[in-house]
RNA sequence: UCCCCGGUAGCUCAACGGUAGAGCAUGUGACUGUUAAUCACAGGGUUGAUGGUUCGAAUCCAUCCCGGGGAGCCA
């Protein structure tokens, strides 16, 4: 082995290395091509950008016939040479290998699952463990990763704190959906208590437990002494949604400020929504000409429109104005009062306004117990941010910090105030008015790709029936 | 969970009651500073599973499993 210095593929195709310096190269092969002019070209990508570094393999290597001739997509090789202007078209530089090493083959190429061709996204989700060495999947990952960081960027350069919430919770009325259940309690044959009923107090945590649907009342709690906090990790919801938009388990930001009000939370929304695309459009153009290419030919113009327009705000009483005057038969009537269907906010997005669109104060009967109630005594303080092609991307609203007025809420809807007393305090305990949203990351992702099926956006998609990785 | 559509070679698909085929991939050879290279030849299949109808089923029927699209729930 020598010791020329590693470098990843993305550095010395950005021109990073100069040429004539010799640098070492680790990753997996796409392609290999054989010349009879004595060399063999392998594409070698390490994930570190979209395109793939071209290494030169001359026959005057010892183990040119042996083994590199066997060289098939999948193996890891580690490749030494100079770096060197290429004499071709495809590629600005390219490695003159001196040598390529070997360190893992792949055992039978004919059943190498991932191949160096289009494969369907169905098929792929099958094999969830070697999709990420696809095009695809490495740009998904990127993407991904530029769209994380530049929401903690975001968060940290406007002074939030970002606070870790549990997943796991024993509150089970956060409101969300469906919860997974977590217990220690042997399933067969689970202790009793004298009704008969399964004793939860001898469960791990003492009293029943659940997996987390929201962050949201655990940071409420750290907002009222910090003001400004965020969380951003793993969510679930045990409902059998199976659709392109939904996951068992997703990712989502959740800001929350003190002192907000709904119209600060929308503002936040969309300030923050065109600060991570911008991220996204500096810093990732060969994956999104990848989905351009290949997956959605709007994506890029869609993405850098959404970072230019300014955002369209009505409240729920007008979009139901608009859809009733739309030149359109909807299969389910609007009718004031009633939750807006996938129909009717497409219509508001896609085809009236034809950009992101912020629905605000919606009525109090479809919306949850801690959303602010608004002074005509039928709306609350909620928001939906609903994006074309996707619909709803954000939900926020302000927060009910009256005491007397939530709790209403609370016996209206049925719930029993004595179990939320924790997030009561905060309004007994200086209160303050204040704010935030939720955003599903995967739609995010989903939106700014095109990619067609919310499975793809995550490494290891969770759905009904499917946790096979 | 409901409504549609689909499961055929490693992958993408054709054949739609009468001997199961192509492209890519793989192997061999030819050719070439090549670009998902090209050309020739070769190997490769209990047609998702189980029953049924039929002289005969990949094809028709039933049930189940898996996948996709749409709906609801939501982010």
């Amino acid at each position: 082995m020598s010791d020329y210095p590693v470098a990843r593929v993305a550095d010395v195709l950005a021109g990073k290395v100069p040429p004539g310096s010799k640098v070492t190269i680790q990753g997996w092969v796409r392609t290999r091509r054989d010349s009879k002019a004595g060399v063999s070209f392998i594409h070698v990508s390490d994930g570190s950008c979209f395109d793939p570094l071209q290494v030169v393999a001359p026959n005057t290597l010892e183990n040119y016939a042996k083994e590199v001739q066997h060289l098939s997509s999948g193996c890891s090789v580690v490749c030494t040479g100079a770096v060197t202007p290429s004499p071709a078209q495809g590629q600005s530089v390219e490695v003159q290998a001196e040598s390529v090493r070997v360190l893992g083959w792949v055992e039978d190429p004919l059943t190498y699952p991932i191949q160096p061709k289009k494969s369907s996204y169905e098929y792929l989700r099958e094999v969830a463990h070697l999709r990420s060495r696809t095009n695809s999947f490495g740009a998904v990952a990127r993407v991904r990763h530029c769209l994380s960081m530049a929401v903690h960027r975001y968060f940290h350069e406007h002074g939030f704190l970002w606070i870790h919430t549990p997943i796991v919770t024993a509150s089970d009325c956060e409101g969300a959906g469906a919860m997974f259940k977590v217990s220690t309690l042997d399933l067969a044959n689970p202790p009793r208590t004298p009704e008969g009923k399964i004793d939860f107090t001898q469960d791990f945590f003492g009293k029943q437990a659940y997996l987390t649907v929201s962050g949201q009342l655990n940071v409420e709690t750290y907002c009222m002494a910090l003001s400004k906090v965020y969380t951003f990790g793993p969510t679930f919801r045990a409902e059998n949604s199976n659709t392109a938009r939904h996951l068992a388990e997703f990712w989502m930001i959740e800001p929350e400020v003190a002192f907000n009000d709904l119209t600060a939370d929308a503002d936040l929304a969309e300030d923050f929504l065109k600060y991570i695309f911008k991220a996204l459009l500096n810093e990732r153009g060969d994956d999104l000409k990848f989905f351009a290419d290949r997956v959605d030919k709007t994506c890029i113009e869609r993405v850098q429109k959404f970072v230019e327009s300014s955002f369209e705000r009505v409240s729920y009483t007008e979009a139901i104005a608009i859809l009733d005057k739309a030149p359109k038969k909807f299969e389910f009537p609007v009718k004031w009062g009633v939750d807006m269907q996938s129909e009717h906010e497409r219509y508001l997005t896609e085809e009236y306004f034809k950009k992101p669109v912020v629905v605000m104060n919606y009525p109090k009967e479809i919306k949850a117990f801690y959303m602010r109630q608004n002074d005509d005594g039928k709306t609350v303080a909620a928001m939906d941010v609903l994006a074309p092609g996707i619909g709803e991307i954000i939900g926020g609203s302000q927060r009910e910090e009256r005491l007397e007025l939530l709790d209403r809420r609370l016996v209206e809807m049925g719930l029993d105030p004595k179990h939320y007393w924790w997030y009561r305090d905060l309004r007994r305990y200086g209160t303050v008015p204040h704010a935030g949203f939720g955003l599903g990351f995967e739609r995010t992702i989903i939106y700014a790709t095109g990619l067609g099926n919310i499975r793809d956006a995550i490494p290891f998609p969770r759905t009904p029936g499917n946790a096979e990785f």
